[in-house]
RNA sequence: GGCGCCGUACCCAAGUGGUAAGGGAGAGGUCUGCAAAACCUUUAUGCACCGGUUCGAAUCCGGUCGGCGCCUCCA
């Protein structure tokens, strides 16, 4: 690493650039918001699980020992404002005949798979919501005996003018929440931003997940998980937090004045959030039910790399727009990506350890400096392409630098190989038939032979070095 | 109403004061019997529009127009 190159996030609270400091040196705790497991994630949703894989493979990169904790959130939640709709998962479970605990089962593994298939670093810790109710209790007690709830109406709220520092990370203010509080309100909360930490009265028929707890049996409310998992694996206070851009204001908005008025100590030090996937000028989501999973891209013919490959062409903090089309451009860079990898790979002998030295080393460098700027995939991407047809570079060398970048753009370049088909009899026989026909200058024969194997699914090439083949 | 994001070539998309990265697509070329592949060259005197600041602005300030998100479960 380049002497003197630090890591600049971009932090939500107090939006600006800063240089990341770790409270403990060499150590970093990372906590991401993970899924809802009532549906299945959309390539939306992906979207930020690959961001915050960047992040956690950078930090790796700069030799972190990285805990990173993921939520699951197994636990059903309104799908509407505070004491009306009906709870996600339950939905889900009427919809397919199963109980509550398959979907959430059934689904959470599809999750994992997905991310898998897009080869993000499994968390260290994954955590579900229903394994950790005793935590939110215990959590709860302490914001309770700080005095910062109430009771009423059966559940117990928040008391958001308790906190002085409410909507701190999303720029709000109390007096303009009031005004500006449009849905119809809970007639318990004292405040239309009060939230509930406990549920014992819901309005839902055959609530199934119900646990015992000191303000009588229900369920918790949906903001308590992360502070109680976070602070149950990180401690009271850690270093990054991520999640999509939409959980500022509420979520994260809520999590903090929870976990602050429990223990009375700053949180969460820095705050990073990605942006949303949106097509033709909407966003994708899970109720409009226009969005697209991972499996029908594979379905399609895309590789789930190739969706990571075009994460990586636009800043997480930008918006980016999907299409098709676009798409098949990633699916095209991507693939020509691969096909020069694994040339360089045929071209290099694996035993150079020389240090990377010259324009290897400027690429590198500047990879480096971009990374280091706020996760600056478009531009590392950049570097990357530079690098590969700056021709001053010795192959071997070339691929080392390659393979180095793609610690972080986790493209498994090093599975890059040129594939070997190898041709049954059939085949062979007419590829040497060709062979003849071409010595023989009987072009027409030749050209048939070769339109029969494109047929066939495999593609002629005559190189100076004789014929070459490959699949379509 | 409040809080935010954005408008750069045919498409996607970097670039936050010094004269427009990269990918895809297109065009021309080298090579080839022809292709393919590969390689080379090429494609924005201009960054929604109008003013302003500055020696200098896509970048800063003000305004206009347009798109999007959150404020209700959501990445």
């Amino acid at each position: 690493m380049k002497q003197g190159l630090a890591l600049r996030l971009f932090n939500s609270l107090g939006r600006k650039l800063q240089e990341f400091t770790p409270i403990h040196p060499g150590k970093v705790g990372l906590y991401t918001c993970g899924p809802t497991v009532y549906n299945f994630a959309h390539i939306g949703n992906l979207k930020t699980y690959i961001f915050e894989d960047i992040l956690r493979r950078t930090l790796e990169y700069l030799k972190y020992d990285v805990t990173h904790v993921m939520n699951v959130t197994d636990v059903g939640h309104l799908s509407d404002d505070a004491d009306q709709g009906e709870d996600r998962m339950m939905i889900g479970a009427r919809k397919t005949g199963k109980t509550v605990w398959e979907i959430a089962d059934f689904f959470t593994n599809a999750f994992f798979r997905d991310l898998e298939h897009l080869h993000i670093v499994k968390p260290t810790i994954i955590c579900k919501a229903t394994e950790h109710i005793q935590d939110m209790i215990d959590l709860i007690v302490r914001i309770e005996k700080n005095g910062f709830t109430y009771f009423k109406g059966g559940n117990l709220y928040f008391d958001i003018s308790k906190f002085p520092d409410y909507g701190k990370l999303a720029n709000l203010n109390l007096a303009d929440l009031k005004a500006g509080a449009r849905i119809e309100v809970d007639e318990n909360k004292k405040n239309p931003h009060d939230f509930v930490l406990w549920f014992t009265q819901s309005k839902f028929e055959h609530q199934a997940m119900l646990w015992d707890s000191p303000w009588g049996r229900g369920y918790p409310g949906w903001h308590i998980e992360c502070s109680a998992m976070s602070i149950r694996y990180l401690g009271e206070t850690f270093d990054i937090h991520c999640g999509g851009v939409d959980h500022i204001q509420v979520h994260h908005t809520n999590e903090i004045a929870q976990a602050e008025a429990a223990t009375g100590k700053k949180w969460v030090n820095y705050w990073l959030h990605g942006e949303f996937l949106v097509t033709s000028n909407a966003k994708m989501s899970k109720s409009l039910e226009n969005f697209i999973t991972l499996n029908s891209l594979k379905e399609r013919g895309y590789d789930a790399l190739d969706y990571r490959y075009f994460c990586l062409g636009a800043h997480y903090r930008k918006q980016q727009n999907f299409s098709f089309e676009d798409l098949d451009a990633a699916r095209t860079a991507r693939n020509n990506l691969l096909d020069r990898v694994a040339r360089l790979k045929k071209q290099s002998d694996n035993d150079s350890s020389e240090p990377i030295a010259g324009n290897a080393l400027r690429h590198l460098e500047s990879f480096q400096e971009n990374l280091l700027n706020d996760l600056n995939m478009p531009k590392c991407l950049s570097d990357l392409w530079n690098l590969l047809k700056d021709e001053k570079i010795e192959p071997h060398l070339k691929l080392r630098v390659v393979l180095e970048m793609d610690k972080v753009f986790g493209l498994n370049l090093e599975a890059a190989h040129l594939e070997d088909v190898v041709l049954n009899d059939k085949l062979m026989r007419l590829l040497n038939e060709r062979d003849e026909a071409r010595i023989n200058k009987d072009y027409t024969r030749a050209d048939e032979i070769r339109v029969q194997l494109e047929d066939e699914g495999i593609i002629i090439e005559d190189t100076p070095d004789g014929v070459r083949w490959r699949r379509k």
